[in-house]
DNA sequence: ACATTTTCTTAGGTTTCCCTAACTTAGCCG
DNA sequence: CGGCTAAGTTAGGGAAACCTAAGAAAATGT
């Protein structure tokens, strides 16, 4: 198991390494807000139980099981988030903290239930993607069904909010996950949509509605 | 603030100091299972924040600091347990080793929430009095079920023991906190107990049983 | 290309919290 | 009361994770 400073090292470089995954010591210990000498030997730690590749004076690069392992952190995080967003009411500035504490428990019956109270969500609010249960994340790319163009045809695969009253809004109007919706056409001036789907054949959706619908090409 | 070991050693000595509100060192050392030479230096360390009474070769005995830190611990870890169990749905036997992490997070944001969404509970699943925000308990005066004669009504509204078959043998028995039980009989050679509640109209509880249910008068 | 600056590493120190081994005090018993 | 045992303490050490100070390597500018 890896300790509480060690998930951070972990996840510092699964978020900083985005591009290359390359992360360099002195990007970490800004990060982290940890002296270079320190970032140092922890990350000789980190590449002796091989989470990291790691050559002196080179750049830090996770090993994939590194990659899994913070992915799972990073998991850990977003459904916490999500889940006090949602389902606590916290707003989204308030969650950052708490999750960043929560991240570090050691439970998966506690996530497992929380994801599934949340409904498997494959990604937050932010579209940031929710790494599976094996770390991997799916680099799935969706789209907000805001920005269609008329005339497209695309597949509803996920929402990025889950609060009680949007997904009763979303089940009045019949609105489920893996629909197939049309778009009929799109109102310049404040974004609302008009789209066909199952039964309905003009269902008028506001921008805030659409913003949150996320899609897949049909 | 506190460490999390430090914490841990709070509430140990809040627990096991229920009567004279005197510990061992032993008792501490047996309880977190550590050895008493580190028991012992952190009692000292304890004394030196006036968190504990200390002299050499006494027993152990919280300060009033002391015990509003160890009650406000004991707090976060009541309301943790309940909400996992009242809103996350969790079962009362798998509930304490989350509860046992989540205690030491530092987010009164997150608590006070917990608290609110509970409606400001007094007492946990286990039927234990909740610590209020000052670390103070209020002392609610319950009596056993094995110590109440035919006839009583009573309500069930604690247990002195939580162990996972505990726990499970009272859910198989329909046995919730907050349940009417009348007492239909005590048998004297043995002290077990028939009783009725809910759609039970006999039941039959050995003195084991009854020894570790708390009830009030309904 | 070489001198300066920046980045990285090494060396050595601190704090927290745990350990084992060995010693001391306190309680008990004949 | 003296001696034994159990409980408690002291001494010394180790792992984790941080630090500062100083030296080494790499990058950079003219």
């Amino acid at each position: 198991m890896n300790t509480y400073a060690e998930e951070n090292y972990l996840k510092a470089l699964f978020n900083l390494g985005n591009e290359k995954g390359e992360v360099t010591v002195q990007e970490l210990s800004r990060r982290l807000d940890i002296k270079m000498p320190s970032v140092n030997s922890m990350v000789k730690k980190l590449a002796e139980k091989e989470m990291v590749h790691y050559e002196s004076y080179k750049p830090v690069k996770l090993t994939e099981k590194g990659k899994t392992e913070a992915g799972l952190i990073i998991r850990k995080h977003r459904l916490t988030e999500m889940y006090l967003v949602e389902k606590m009411g916290f707003g989204w500035e308030q969650v950052h903290g708490i999750a960043e504490q929560v991240e570090h428990l050691q439970s998966p019956l506690f996530f497992d239930k929380i994801d599934e109270l949340l409904g498997y969500p494959k990604i937050d609010p932010h579209g940031s993607p929710i790494p599976d249960k094996n770390g991997k994340i799916q680099w799935v790319h969706y789209q907000k069904l805001s920005d269609q163009k008329a005339g497209d045809k695309v597949k509803l695969t996920a929402v990025t909010h889950s609060s009680e009253d949007f997904l009763r809004f979303l089940n009045s109007r019949g609105l489920n996950l893996g629909l197939i919706i049309k778009v009929l056409s799109v109102e310049a001036f404040d974004g609302s949509m008009t789209v066909s789907y199952g039964k309905k054949t003009a269902e008028t959706l506001t921008k805030t509605v659409t913003d949150k619908l996320l899609t897949e090409k049909a």
